[in-house]
This record gives structure tokens, sequence and C-alpha cells, in this order.
DNA sequence: ATGGTGGTACAACCA
């Protein structure tokens, strides 16, 4: 079974590229982030006429999550329990679309916006990292609960959480950037405490591995990324594993997503 | 010059 995580930046705008993209790879799971869309907008021919059942929550143009998958797609679930809710300025918060579950061929399968924190000092920044501590401390009951429990915790993770996963850390050092800060990397160090591993690092290893590449500046052509996306599997589905690559040819050409698909075969 | 883009309620906001 190959199972996969994408941030494509708008579903709607990536139609074509997400239905190629399908059809040759032949994963049989696809967890999407950042559709863009509220289900209105949300594109389902492109998935049924290909095979795939799929659920998406989205409840307006930013972030929405979806999950993908022609292994069966049961006991859908949209945010995880208290979820952090976010307002602007403290106004109106709301339980942002960023998180969904389903079980699909006996894993269950969370895809997975983190918030982006902004800057170190926005006020995005403790949304992010108690959104992660929440997300960790429900986790760690999943687990507690079923020790074999095949987990896949998959998605943008907005955290680089080693040195060799930004291209110059000395930069995002002396600009005080985010994605690599401390408590971030504590954030994200957690769920390996809670003992979910990440299976893609040992099948793509570093320096010079990423999974994204800004738009801006020439980044990708001059090979600027951050390794950002994740699958993070429970200790009973690592097991599973067989191998892991990073999909970088999807980033080149007109119409790419700023994220490359993360791809995840289990035996 | 560590700048250059690209997505979305088309106008600011988001990454």
């Amino acid at each position: 079974m190959l199972i996969a995580t994408w941030n494509v930046n708008s579903l709607r705008a990536r139609a074509d590229r997400v239905e190629d993209w399908l059809r040759r790879t032949d994963a049989d799971v696809l967890a999407i982030q950042e559709t863009k869309c509220k289900d209105d907008n949300f594109p389902w021919e492109l998935f049924e006429m290909n095979g795939y059942e799929v659920a998406h929550f989205g409840v307006n143009q930013w972030n929405g999550v979806a999950i993908a998958s022609r292994v069966g797609l049961d006991d859908v679930e949209r945010t995880f329990a208290d979820q952090p809710a976010f307002g602007k300025g403290g106004k109106d918060p709301i339980q942002e679309p960023r998180a969904i579950a389903a079980t699909c061929g006996g894993v269950r399968v969370w895809s997975l916006y983190v918030p982006n924190g902004r800057a170190r000092e926005d006020e995005h920044m403790p949304y992010k990292l108690s959104w992660l501590d929440t997300l960790n401390r429900q986790a760690a009951g999943w687990l507690a609960e079923n020790p074999d429990a095949q987990i896949a915790l998959m998605g943008d993770w907005n955290i680089a959480p080693q040195d060799d996963d930004v291209w110059d850390i000395d930069y995002f050092v002396e600009n005080e950037l985010t994605h690599v800060s401390e408590p971030e990397r504590a954030a994200f160090d957690a769920f390996l405490d809670t003992g979910f591993v990440d299976v893609v690092r040992p099948h793509t290893p570093g320096p010079g591995v990423y999974t994204y590449w800004d738009y801006t500046k020439l980044r990708f052509p001059k090979r600027e990324g951050m390794r950002i996306d994740f699958v993070l599997a429970s200790p009973a589905l690592a097991e599973r594993v067989t191998g892991a690559s990073i999909d970088r040819e999807e980033r080149k050409g007109k119409g790419a997503s700023d994220h490359a698909p993360v791809l995840v075969e289990l035996g």
C-alpha cells in the first residue's frame, strides 16, 4: 500500500497536476493540505472519476484538508479533540480546518496542516505551539489505548526539526526566523518522545533534501528549500514501512505547488 | 539585493 501527503496550495489551481500525479504514482491514499476551498468548490469528480473516495474539511478560502483513498475511507473525523481555536486579534475564534482523519486500509490517517507561526513573537506562534501540544497529547492517548494502533500523522508541519532541514541554518538563526526555533523543534520532538517515528528521513537522508521551496527568490533552482512535510508513524505502522520518497520532480515547471509530495510504501 | 511568486472572497491577506 502506498500512502502520501501533499500540500497542494489550492486544489482548484492544482487539479490537473493532482489528477496526473494520482495516475502516475498509483497512490492508494493521499492526505492533502491547503485545499483552499469550501465543500461547494471542492473538485469531488476529480477523485471519484479516478476511483478514490474523498473526505474534505474546508470552511473558506484558507487552509482546508482532505483525504483521498481507494482502500476505504471510514470513521471520518474533522478536528482533533480540544483542537485550539484561533481568531486574529482574539475575535471570532474558530477551529480552523487543519486536521481531518479517516481509516484507510486499516491505517488511521491524519491529514494535518500545522499553523504557521509567522514570526517568533507573533500571536500565531503560541497558537502553533499549543495546537501541536494538544495534538501530541491526543496522539499519546490513542497509543495508550491501543499500543498496536497503526496511525499516520502526515502533513505540513511547518517545522524544520534539524539544522540540515534548511539550506542555510545560519541565515535562519541570524534573522531569527521561524520553523527552526527551539520551542517549535521541541513541539515536534515531543511526538518522537510519544513514540512516533519519522519514517521518511531514513529513506531520504540529507543534507540538501527538502519538501518545500519558496516561490520567491529562485529558491527551487538554487536548491534552497526546507524539509517541513513529514509522515510520523506509530510504532506498529513504522514496522510496516518498506520505503519512502520525496517527489521533487513535482515541484518543477509551471503551475507547481511550493511543496513536493512525500510518499511512504507499506509492506 | 539571500530580489525575483503565487494562492485566495479582487483587496488585502496568507505563505
